[in-house]
DNA sequence: ACGAATCAACTACCTAGGTAGTATTACCAC
DNA sequence: GTGGTAATACTACCTAGGTAGTTGATTCGT
């Protein structure tokens, strides 16, 4: 429905996965899955959850002494959204010439390179 | 060289591409390019070059009464860094993964299609 | 020679991400 | 019931992008 400028930092995404792979997480919860990859303070998660709650992009529920937060907007549409600004951004609008600089800035394996094969296939094969 | 974390905002990102285009250009030859898109207060370029520079994104040279601005970066570093980044963050590395949902969210014409097929077969034959 | 235009320098703001400390509240164990 | 624990709430801070006004110097046209 919307796509408000979705302009996500890092952390901001992550969470986000976090949420859409496991809702009603905890913080707790997300502090979890978060803390090998990132040394981050429970409060840190928190305030970070609490400041995406007043931007709409999560909400939660009480759950005993715990709050429950789950995603309120649609991985397909960040990801729309996200991908679509960088190759709009960098590449003006080419997509031939995104996916051209992502093949050559790195190793791609045999089965991604057959499986994107058969991926523009597919779509040449629907705009018949 | 180096890839000193490419956190680039989109105008200063625009301002690279403006360089890259066309190097030793002035405040108000970057000024004039960006106009038409974003409607910008002469200081607000000169004080984002400013702040570039602080960061070694680019450079410049007095010509005159003027500055002559260049990138210190290349399109390819941060192009690279960029969309790395992206299929990093978005896609957990997967490009298959990116590429895919770029397709599906855009319209993609017959042409585009043929380079990108064209583009998997030269990669394809590339890493035989 | 003087006023207008140009241009860099400096400063200030606002917004947002990110990070975390401190305070408060609620619960649990003993 | 007293102390520890765990959770949220509040607050503060830093950094960086983005935007632009003000100021001061220089140049240029008349």
């Amino acid at each position: 429905m919307n796509s408000p400028s979705h302009r996500l930092g890092d952390l901001q995404l992550r969470i986000l996965q976090v949420l859409w792979a496991a809702p009603d997480s905890s913080v707790a919860d997300v502090h979890a899955v978060l803390k090998p990859e990132r040394e981050l303070a429970h409060t840190t998660v928190a305030t970070m959850l609490r400041k995406m709650e007043a931007r709409s992009l999560v909400a939660h529920r009480e759950e005993g002494r715990s709050f429950l937060y789950r995603a309120l907007v649609a991985a397909e549409d960040v990801n729309r959204s996200v991908g679509r600004h960088l190759v709009e951004r960098l590449f003006e609008g080419s997509l031939a010439d995104a996916v051209s600089h992502l093949l050559t800035t790195r190793d791609v394996s045999r089965e991604e390179l057959d499986q994107l094969a058969k991926l523009i296939a597919d779509a040449k094969r629907r705009t018949q």
